[in-house]
DNA sequence: CCGTAAATACAGTATTTACCCTATTGTCAT
DNA sequence: ATGACAATAGGGTAAATACTGTATTTACGG
């Protein structure tokens, strides 16, 4: 396992950890709550999906404390990149709302621990380490004996709903939010043509008839707020 | 000012300060964040709405820090149920995402200060004693100018749904439903110009940029449904 | 009854977007 | 290597929307 060496001349070194949230205000709390843990270090915070690469890159934190609901990149795609970075840390995904298919997609690309926001700060704790023991950790509703089930299988779609690509999921998003297709075209760094595209894409698979349909489904599946 | 009266011997005593937000893990990280913080003092933390307003009687904040993504309880319908508190509290509102319909919405229940999760922890604490000292507070990006025009002419009517009138009403109901324009003027039976200038009436009075920001109003509206 | 404001209705024109195609590239598993 | 699929992008036409006006109807206080 590549997580058992490199860091470790003695065994109860430090937790490096990278918090990730576009929420300013949530990784200042979470900071100033890591100061009082003992065996826990914040190695860096962003609020940025694509800074978060790159800080995984130089600061080489041995877990990611990760938002899903992170406009700008979203987790699984976030999640993917940084772990195509050398030594590649784990991750511990934190989320607004359970949602089974999210889930499925985030142990789909290697999460370690998913918890809910409205989670204690102790329980937090508690899956950071054993991610750092190399364990997995899923938040108490979902049993643990689901972890196995969710990182086998790729959990293929019946519902109709993990029939969305990464980008197709991220434009739906971007539209949801208010984007008209050119802004998130813009936001994405592709052309309008390409977000139109995805957008046909989106609207064929979900059979939505407008944006509306969109809107709603999006809502529908906690990835925006009304 | 019924603010001026009832805690204030000494006129430097602790603001008093309720936090509600569903996620325990960023009040848990606001409570940290605010034991550094000398005179503000959190009197108590809740991720639900109902018993946020059972709070504010009981522990009768000078404010109260409330996240505006509350599924269980809104933050307008919340901070409109507050504020028929007998000292009723100040309201200090975080959003997601910045939502000028939804910005409307809060000042029109009595928000004091709008603010981003995004901000910095300063900017928040700023921001509080700006209100507790009877002042208003927005976000940067949104002028403080803006705040006056908010608070006092918009908003006609208590629930700040009866500001549309009938046309405009049933008009942003089927372009919520999914309608075109077109279809919808088809349906009222009056011409596409008609149906778009009512429209444009619908966005003008919510604030909202596209119809996607109609069909969120008229989901928290209960309108339509996602 | 009358004046005024608001609501409702509609038109023309310019611009933007949607929506139908096709097409290339890269990745991945068979 | 080959087929499947994701991601990228362009072209062309119809539709939607923006912007700027105007006219009729309704509501209501003076």
């Amino acid at each position: 396992m590549p997580r058992t060496f490199g860091t470790q001349p003695t065994h109860m070194s430090e937790i490096r950890v990278l918090i990730a949230d576009e929420r300013k205000l949530v990784r200042q709390g979470l900071i100033a709550l890591f100061t009082t843990e003992l065996g826990i270090l914040v190695v860096g915070d962003t609020g940025d999906g694509a800074e978060a690469v790159e800080m995984v890159r130089d600061k080489k934190p041995d877990l990611v404390i990760m938002n899903v609901d992170m406009p700008t990149l979203n987790g699984v795609s976030a999640a993917a990149r940084m772990s195509k970075v050398v030594p590649s840390p784990h991750f511990v995904f934190l989320t607004m709302a359970h949602n089974e298919v999210q889930m499925r997609e985030l142990f789909a690309v290697g999460a370690r621990a998913y918890l809910l926001q409205s989670c204690d700060f102790k329980e937090l704790v508690v899956a950071i380490r054993k991610v750092a023991a190399g364990d997995y950790y899923l938040t108490g509703p979902a049993g643990k004996e689901m972890v196995l089930q969710y990182i086998s299988p790729p959990a293929e779609d019946e519902d109709g709903e993990r029939l969305l690509t990464r980008r197709e999921r991220e434009l739906a998003r971007l539209l949801a939010d208010g984007y008209s297709t050119k802004e998130a075209a813009d936001r994405l760094g592709i052309s309008v043509k390409t977000a139109e595209t995805h957008r046909a894409s989106v609207m064929r698979k979900l059979g939505a008839k407008n944006v509306t349909d969109i809107v709603k489904y999006c809502i529908r599946n906690n990835i925006t707020n009304p």
